[in-house]
RNA sequence: GGCCCGUUCGUCUAGUGGUUAGGACUCCAGGUUUUCAUCCUGGCAACAGGAGUUCGAUUCUCCUACGGGCUACCA
């Protein structure tokens, strides 16, 4: 049997860099083992389900490359499914209508320490029941935990995990609106689809036991259960907006390839006993298994990351990059350049950048004229007599018929011996009047790159300056 | 409070009943480089604590501490 699985965010926000995760392992799981990868938007919750984030998440879902099958389910489109399920339960005795009402739950609650409802209306006549429901008054359903028995599940990556029925509560399953609540709606749907393997956040194990009860009532098989281990912040804390950047959507405009955020994601919490942690996706997608995922949370680290964001920009083709950039900044780059050059830029800079941004704010002098120039660097690299020498160089490099990348290598070492002027002295002071700063590709690349005009002109503007 | 889960360098991790406890990121010091970045070399740095089992425990068991999760008419 080929595994069913299924990613089942809640449209309450971005996409959570959590649930990237949650979504990765569950689609590589996929992949791995020739099975189904299905998509579960979790919106019973009205009141903070948006269909804005709906349609963000599965945008991200599409920029990552997570290819789920068929259309999106949308649990607000299954009510009818829920309902008849409810009236199961309550038929065959394993739910029960409840009306308690909330301010006299919270009396309850606040009376005492160690608090699990109390079970008030579990055994009541029928003809109580009647007589509310007659008068229209408003009821949850809970479902019936049984007194006593132990539940045990093991899970594909904590192992054994038990669970005592006295520990559980009546919880509810269904609204007094009439909407149901996620730990039912999770059961219904995981067995309509099919979903043989349920895998989800650690912050899921203490709700599975609950699960595992509805399953049980329905007489359904359950599901194989595998947790992931949490993912926090810098602080130990469970990540979230509190620190910083965690949607899916700010990685992206952060200039971050997908590749890089799935390679580092991947390894939270999972690594395939490898010396090397720069993985494509194929590589994910041969080698992943569930066995290899480690119980213990781990600490999001935004310097990793970072590292590992330049792995892959190193990398990835100049082509490929072109295309993520205009994807984040379609206004890069002046009009009427051609791609040829663009690629040239690019593969200058994508050695020495982490992030598309990195190339981004890099990339201005190759564009414009430098209007300012680099406080340090000038202070470093323009003396007295710079402007004599940026004079005769512009001078010399006039004369320079063929403008190559070897020519003008050529140029600057005849010059720097003609003139006695030491060759890293000369070409820091070509640096800062041509790009206005001290960073950057080698010199003579840089200087066939943009034109002999440009850089003559630009030579000219420096020495302008320098001599006033 | 109750229940569940976890604990190897600052972070991500490898690992075994006997190892100089390995790697990666970060940081520091050198080197290469016209600059930056890359790259190379070296360095700092960990088995939470206590008991038990054992000839021997980081590894197995128990306890404690600490951290996280659940405990909603959220998911």
């Amino acid at each position: 049997m080929n595994p069913v699985v299924r990613f089942a965010p809640s449209p309450t926000g971005q996409l959570h860099i959590g649930g990237v995760r949650t979504a990765l392992f569950n689609y590589l799981f996929a992949l791995k083992n020739n099975g189904t990868f299905l998509l579960r938007i979790e919106d019973t919750d009205i009141e903070r389900s948006k269909d804005i984030f709906t349609e963000q998440i599965i945008e991200s879902l599409g920029w990552l490359g997570f290819k789920y099958q068929g259309n999106p389910i949308k649990q607000s489109s299954r009510t009818k499914r829920y309902q008849e399920v409810i009236e199961y339960l309550l038929k065959t005795g394993s739910a029960y209508r409840c009306f308690a009402t909330v301010q006299e739950l919270d009396k309850l609650r606040n009376e005492k320490d160690n608090y699990l409802y109390p079970r008030i209306w579990r055994d009541r006549s029928e003809k109580e029941i009647e007589d509310k429901l007659q008068k229209k008054e408003n009821y949850v359903i809970r479902i019936k935990i049984p007194l006593n028995g132990n539940i045990h599940f093991e899970d594909l990556v904590y192992g054994d995990i038990n669970t005592d029925c006295s520990e559980l509560d009546d919880f509810i399953i269904a609204r007094s609106d009439g909407t149901p609540t996620y730990n039912f709606t999770v059961v219904v749907d995981d067995h309509d689809m099919q979903v043989s393997h349920v895998i989800r956040g650690e912050d899921h194990i203490s709700n599975t036991p609950k699960q595992i009860l509805i399953y049980d009532a329905l007489k359904w098989d359950t599901p194989e259960f595998a947790h992931l281990p949490m993912i926090l912040g810098s602080d130990g804390k469970r990540l979230s907006k509190r620190h910083g950047a965690v949607g899916t959507q700010t990685y992206r405009d952060l200039g971050y390839l997908p590749d890089t955020l799935i390679n580092y994601l991947a390894l939270l919490g999972w690594n395939p006993g490898t010396e090397d942690e720069v993985f494509n996706f194929q590589f994910l997608m041969d080698n992943f298994s569930l066995e290899k995922i480690n119980k213990k949370a781990a600490v999001f680290d935004n310097k990793k990351l970072d590292w590992l964001s330049g792995q892959h920009i190193m990398k990835s083709e100049s082509e490929e990059l072109l295309d993520s950039i205009r994807s984040i900044k379609p206004d890069w780059a002046p009009n009427g350049l051609s791609d040829e050059y663009l690629f040239s830029i690019i593969s200058h800079l994508k050695g020495r950048s982490k992030t598309l941004l990195d190339i981004i704010n890099q990339s201005e002098y190759f564009f414009n004229d430098p209007i300012k120039y680099d406080q340090n660097a000038v202070a470093k690299c323009w003396g007295e007599d710079t402007s004599e020498l940026l004079k005769s160089f512009a001078e010399k490099a006039l004369t320079c018929l063929d403008w190559k990348d070897e020519s003008i290598e050529a140029c600057i070492n005849d010059f720097s011996e003609k003139k006695y002027v030491s060759k890293g002295k000369l070409i820091q002071s070509l640096r800062v009047s041509i790009c206005g700063s001290l960073t950057g590709p080698s010199m003579a690349n840089l200087m066939s790159l943009l034109g002999k005009e440009t850089c003559i002109r630009r030579l000219n503007n420096a020495q302008k300056i320098l001599s006033e």
